[in-house]
DNA sequence: AGTTATTGTGACAGTTTCATGACAACGATA
DNA sequence: TATCGTTGTCATGAAACTGTCACAATAACT
């Protein structure tokens, strides 16, 4: 399930600019523009947290943040603010109402998603790393464990990695390349076949018994981590 | 095959959300911050797009789509120019220049993408990501499948570009060069009569029941990918 | 019908791509 | 140091893919 996200923002290019990185990001994003706007849409169910802008129509967002951390409902809902600079005496004044993070604009959409992660993770260890479930694959990336069908897998690092961008980008090909990228990470020299011998350890690894094929190789283009088993014609 | 976009802007910020952006569209992203920079990257392969900020370090944007649009090579490449502000003259400068496109900044996202996407299709027509549903055919560019009838359906490499293309095109003949152009690649030399063959092989993967001739002989003209059954007589 | 041009089909060989097992390098740890 | 687990690379064989050809089938035309 994913994570609601309230964005109090007047600036509407800055507001759908972070809405969509959130929305790529698996967020769910609802946007406000100003103070009246968010106090109208912080009730059940609550957002899991708030991006608050400094400087909003209605005055700071400081104060709405005071208020929410106030509230026996609302103050355990995390919020990150965002201030046009890096002012220390807004940063005080943030910290003092409660803000558990904040970004300087402007800030790249890493960054936001970074410090939105950290602080989910600070606030609410277990919810940004959920444990995925995928046809009888259980993997949990806090605990950084699997199993398959109650059983336990002993994967190394780099399968259990693979498997975890599998399980999270399923129903897609991908590229040997892509999967350098994203698996062993960007600026990596590694041969494209390399990728080759991994999918074959974690093939091995996951192919105990039930489910035949997750992975499914899609000749001239790559991987593909599939669920479904279409009948073939 | 992911697209390449290059992208010259030189504040930082705004790139790495450019960048950030189009790679979770899919896009594959070139950076470029100085129009040096830039003609730098302009070589074999070129990019497919070219996302061009208005005010450079080394002199305006417009400079470099202009030389970019006098040359034999690169004139093609479609340019979409990232201008500060709705300014009427930079609009009219630009497409003097030759650009395609243009985005003013602040701008969001989801209007980026979809101008990239709209220039694409305009110049290049294949579809991007989209689930094409054709009279049963069900071809899923993404996942990099194709169903008829809900059975799955096992394509060689070849095959499916020629359905890929068939099916974003359809209702409309093409001549065997024009197929080899389009689904081979241009500069690629292999015999008009391969297309025949590669027909051959397709329909008879679609042609499991139902609806029997998809791909229609055109003689002398070439082939016909069509939902429609035109009476014979 | 006979002729010619064009297309369909099966076969085939060369090439490309992939799965697999083996292995050495490396780091961690006892 | 010795051992173990992990990882990247390679060699090899199997399988799939591709382009081309020869010939059959079909359509068009005289």
């Amino acid at each position: 399930m994913s994570r609601q996200i309230l964005v109090v923002e007047d600036e509407t290019a800055i507001r759908e600019m972070i809405t969509f990185v959130l929305e790529q990001n698996g967020f769910n994003a609802i946007e406000a523009e100003t103070i009246e706007q968010a106090q109208a849409k912080i009730k059940e169910p609550y957002p899991d947290l708030i991006l608050l802008d400094w400087m909003l129509p209605g005055g700071t967002g400081v104060k709405l943040a005071k208020s929410l951390k106030q509230n026996e409902y609302t103050r355990t809902i995390p919020i990150i603010m965002l201030t046009a600079r890096a002012d220390e005496d807004d940063k005080v004044k943030g910290f003092e109402a409660g803000i558990d993070d904040y970004v300087t604009k402007p800030f790249s959409p890493k960054e936001l998603i970074a410090r939105i992660k950290a602080v989910i993770r600070r606030v609410a260890p277990t919810a940004l790393e959920e444990t995925i479930d995928f046809h009888g694959i259980t993997l949990d990336p806090v605990a950084h464990r699997v199993s398959i069908n109650n059983k336990n897998l002993d994967l190394g690092p780099t399968e259990f990695r693979l498997l975890h961008f599998f399980l999270t980008h399923t129903e897609r090909v991908y590229s040997r390349e892509q999967l350098l990228d994203n698996v062993w990470g960007t600026n990596v020299y590694v041969e494209d076949r390399t990728v080759d011998v991994h999918i074959r350890r974690l093939r091995k690894a996951i192919s105990g018994d039930g489910h035949e094929d997750f992975i499914q190789t899609v000749r001239g283009s790559g991987y593909r981590f599939s669920g479904k088993i279409l009948p073939s014609g």
